[in-house]
DNA sequence: TTTAGCACTCTCGCCCCCTGAGTGCTAATT
DNA sequence: AATTAGCACTCAGGGGGCGAGAGTGCTAAA
């Protein structure tokens, strides 16, 4: 038995111990583990030598060990057993990705659900519409004779509102209207346009209010479309954790996640492995100390893209999560109807 | 003095002083508050009296009183001064709503950002988009030539998706079957519609993946507006509160306030004052023993309905938090362009 | 190099006591 | 009859002391 072997196994036991069951680890469990094949002692001289090389760190003189954040960075780096994503599972997300996908419309809160609800643990997404342009309006008259449907189409997106009239805009009129718009946009010259129009035809009367409700939901398209969205789903799982029952820490913690900010600082450093992976001080931030991410990014539709991820307590189960979020990962590419997937 | 008058003061008194503090108010307290009108042993056999009428508890024999269930129903009903919502808050709201509306399209996630961020107090929401038929779809040809934006009309929205396919379909073929649709949606005879469809075209064929597409989506549309949305937002505020403290407390609220079906019962029960309270065990349920919730109907473009609410301690600030509401209330009728507002 | 044995340390739960806050009762006062 | 002063009583909460149990490090033997 190669001592540097027995040294991983050993701080591979304690961690996966202690994601188990939260508890301290001591050399009589460890012993208990390897079924005797060495003694506590051996154990305690091995740990003993961890701790220095700063694996292992005890609360008090003695509690047992507990691993640190080197630790668990070392475990997912090369102690862990890679569990790949079954395709049952895969499936089974996918189903729930389009259900939900209808169900909410909003990509990011379908996310989170998924992935919380799935997992069983505190789920967060942070969804960018990349800062498209609005590139055509559509106007189609409605039922009750006075309200347009607006319909707006990005490059890879439709948005569409409901803007009601007091009063009756001829069809012709709104046809007029929606080729000078369609000219404006192109030019960015929405603003010059209803100025224009204000100077022709009183402000009271439907056709401007349409022209304006239509040029506002572009501007706010347009904006929105540069914004990140953050959704934290199911917040209250992570409360069940041992390490949170201190008041304090869940508090901070809740703080720390409902600040859209800070949260999307953690998304922005996204590498380029599939499923990224941010434990504890690797955040910077006292309020996330105790808690590990674990997150990717996915596409759907190949164009609306999104950030999806777990957070747990440090000890959180990591080979699980990745395995979650490598299904999600793989399912939001089979929904994308024309294209086929590559992984 | 008159008895009666003295002891409501006491009353008021205690329940005021323990929304402040959270702290079991005693004689001595209350005898300071009063500048010594009347004697600490006065105010104490008021106290003794109105424990037993029910309305104020002891913690323990020497920690002073706290007011019961019975007392915070009495305070809403009769003892509160009634502020009314100032009209540059209803301002503010009206603003606010605007802004998030656009940023989230989701009615009802805009409105419980918006009341828990004014608030400072967890708020929810509910909306029910009622059960509303499609009536008519639109197609529009996007400019990458092979998609088609598929929009929807229901007698009160607008809803859209875009449809990729993997091949061009004609704009002909696209208003024909956009026709056909539009002929079976009103005799409700759209799989059939399919069916008929399959058998003349392969079912590889852009014009039925089209084809499937739109009715996919008509009829995820009809299914889901029959359902009642629900968020909860700014959770972590709660937790602040020194009456959830208690962990196992705090993780059976946000439980309760995760499961849908439990919450959106409450909000069925609601009745027909402009503001609604539920205080503690009115809502039949134990995790919710020492919340309250505070809620309003609302409506935004006449149509859209929803309720909205805030969640907090029972000894929260009533009178604040009805104000909030009614101001919301205000302000999102005042959204609405082509109705005059009422109340 | 591994192991058995042992003394040592430290947490945690328990009990006890003390203090301070607030009460209820009684008797005096208005 | 209503109010008030005075006093004995109760109880939660904090602090200190104590013993049990868990786990360690060290030493010496295998």
């Amino acid at each position: 038995m190669d001592l540097r072997d027995r040294r991983r196994k050993i701080l591979k036991a304690v961690i996966e111990s202690y994601i188990d069951t939260a508890e301290p680890v001591g050399s009589k469990t460890l012993a208990d583990i390897f079924e005797n094949a060495f003694s506590s002692a051996t154990i305690r001289n091995d740990m003993s030598e961890l701790e220095e090389m700063g694996y292992l760190e005890k609360p008090h003189v003695s509690a047992g060990r507990v691993p640190s954040y080197a630790a668990y960075r070392l475990y997912v780096n090369e102690l862990m057993e890679k569990r790949h994503a079954l395709s049952f599972e895969i499936e089974a997300m996918r189903r729930e990705l389009e259900n939900k996908l209808s169900e909410f419309e909003d990509l990011g809160l379908a996310a989170s659900r998924i992935i919380s609800a799935m997992s069983g643990q505190t789920g967060f997404s942070a969804v960018k519409t990349a800062g498209e342009r609005v590139k055509r309006c559509e106007l189609i008259l409605c039922d009750d004779g006075h309200s347009y449907a607006c319909v707006l189409l990005t490059g890879s997106e439709v948005k569409s509102r409901m803007i009601r009239l007091p009063f009756i805009v001829a069809p012709e009129d709104a046809a007029m209207l929606k080729a000078a718009i369609n000219g404006c946009i192109s030019e960015n010259k929405l603003s010059l346009f209803l100025n224009m129009l204000a100077r022709s035809v009183s402000a009271e009367e439907a056709l401007f209010k349409l022209a304006e409700g239509v040029v506002r939901f572009i501007e706010e398209t347009e904006n929105e479309s540069e914004s990140v969205k953050l959704h934290v789903e199911g917040a209250e799982k992570i409360l069940n954790m041992r390490e949170f029952q201190d008041t304090r820490k869940a508090r901070e913690l809740m703080e720390y996640l409902s600040d859209k900010k800070v949260l999307s600082d953690i998304l922005d450093s996204e590498d380029d492995t599939p499923v990224c992976i941010k434990i504890g001080p690797e955040i910077d931030e006292p309020r996330a100390r105790d808690a590990s991410f674990v997150f990717t990014t996915f596409t759907v539709d190949g164009a609306r893209r999104g950030v999806v991820g777990i957070v747990a307590p440090t000890r959180m189960d990591y080979g699980k999560a990745i395995e979650y979020l490598a299904s999600f990962r793989q399912a939001a590419k089979q929904l994308n109807p024309h294209k086929k997937t590559e992984e």
